[in-house]
DNA sequence: CATCACGTTTCGTTATGCCTAAAATATATA
DNA sequence: TATATATTTTAGGCATAACGAAACGTGATG
């Protein structure tokens, strides 16, 4: 089992190589604020598990194995941030903090369906290097709300984050990925579309139309 | 510092003297899956604490700041296991397993921030043993929509929980504390309420205006 | 009231993760 | 190249949290 620490460890080696070359002992240590010492002992281990390359006095690097992880866990880490910031409306570095704990601990599958109510973030875009192989937005469907017609019942697949405030707005109406929703339309009105979802009706503007991904029936 | 592992122990002691009297050494082993051993050694150290009142052989009990604390962690695990199901729709089981972890991490700013969107369980009804002194929502104020006149505004201070699913329709409304509102009732409807959130309308029907509490400008 | 069985505690050990101080190695400078 | 400086590792310790085995209380039974 990899613990919280050593994942501590495992992203800090991450982001000091995000530019390619190897990790210095004394740099990570810097950076977790722990003794030399204490590195040096932590390294042994993860190149045990196989979760680092590490060559005596020389550095160290991640394994294929080790970028996984630390790949996983930034990410969690990124999504915890923005559902405290957006959501919960915390301020930047009390969330930050937050999420450096709560990354530790959220599933793979929590994190998945978080992904897709607050939408994966900027560092995401073209899925480079911090995400690749796990945001699953990009596989899926490219249909949003604007192109429902009356009448037309789908699932919401997942949403687009433009910004913040859209996307708490979005979730704060209900549209969270799963729900069911119909396109009534019915309604005297001519600026927003509404939407019946579940129980209720929701009048939604028509900006919002496009950052609703769904799964047509 | 009380650790992840000193909160498994409170909560378990918590559990075990619900109904009055002590927690004797072996159940709680049972219940912690560890040694009998290890919960002696333990018990001497959150008693060194003034976490519990510890007699040898005799059994344990919880302190008024043990109390407070294992409240406090299953409160957490109450939200959390409540965010998880109702906002992220994971099942029971997982959303279990996955709260036992989390309620560790939570901050108490971020656990009140949660409570005011999906509001307090049942078992907070009333404030029972289980969250007296925590749950915010009971010195708030009583003014619900089902109060408002046509044309006026308030914003919503919280929800009443009264099923899950009804809590999770409102949210999925857009009825999330801090929201502001404002009843319009202009449009020919005759059962719902007619609510402006922000730039949308929502049609409320006239059973959950009592759920939404708000205060008044 | 002595004894036995069960529950409980103590003791010695292990693993993690951290520390400081001392030794080893690498790098920079003369 | 030799030496001085900086980096890194090793060695020995400490705290937490777990374990099994052995010693110890407590209460029930004869």
């Amino acid at each position: 089992m990899v613990t919280g620490s050593r994942e501590d460890y495992l992203i800090c080696i991450h982001k000091l190589t995000q530019g390619g070359g190897v990790a210095k002992t004394n740099d990570i240590a810097q950076f977790m604020k722990v003794s030399p010492a204490s590195v040096t002992e932590m390294m042994r281990r993860l190149a045990e598990e196989n979760l680092v390359d590490y060559e005596k006095y020389r550095g160290v690097r991640l394994t294929r194995a080790g970028q996984r992880h630390a790949k996983q866990i930034r990410r969690k880490h990124r999504l915890m941030e923005r559902f405290l910031v957006n959501i919960l409306d915390t301020d930047a570095e009390t969330a930050h903090e937050e999420a450096c704990k709560l990354e530790h601990v959220l599933s793979d599958s929590a994190a998945q369906k978080l992904c897709r109510i607050i939408g994966e973030p900027e560092e995401c875009t073209g899925c480079d290097d911090t995400c690749d192989g796990i945001c699953v937005n990009h596989s899926l469907t490219q249909d949003t709300v604007a192109s429902m017609n009356e009448g037309d019942a789908a699932v919401i697949s997942h949403l687009r984050c433009e910004n913040a405030e859209k996307i708490r707005k979005l979730i704060s109406m209900g549209f969270v990925p799963g729900r069911r929703i119909v396109l009534e339309n019915d309604l005297p009105f001519k600026g927003p579309l509404v939407l019946r979802i579940g129980d209720s009706r929701v009048a939604l503007d028509r900006d919002y139309a496009d950052l609703i991904f769904v799964d047509r029936d």
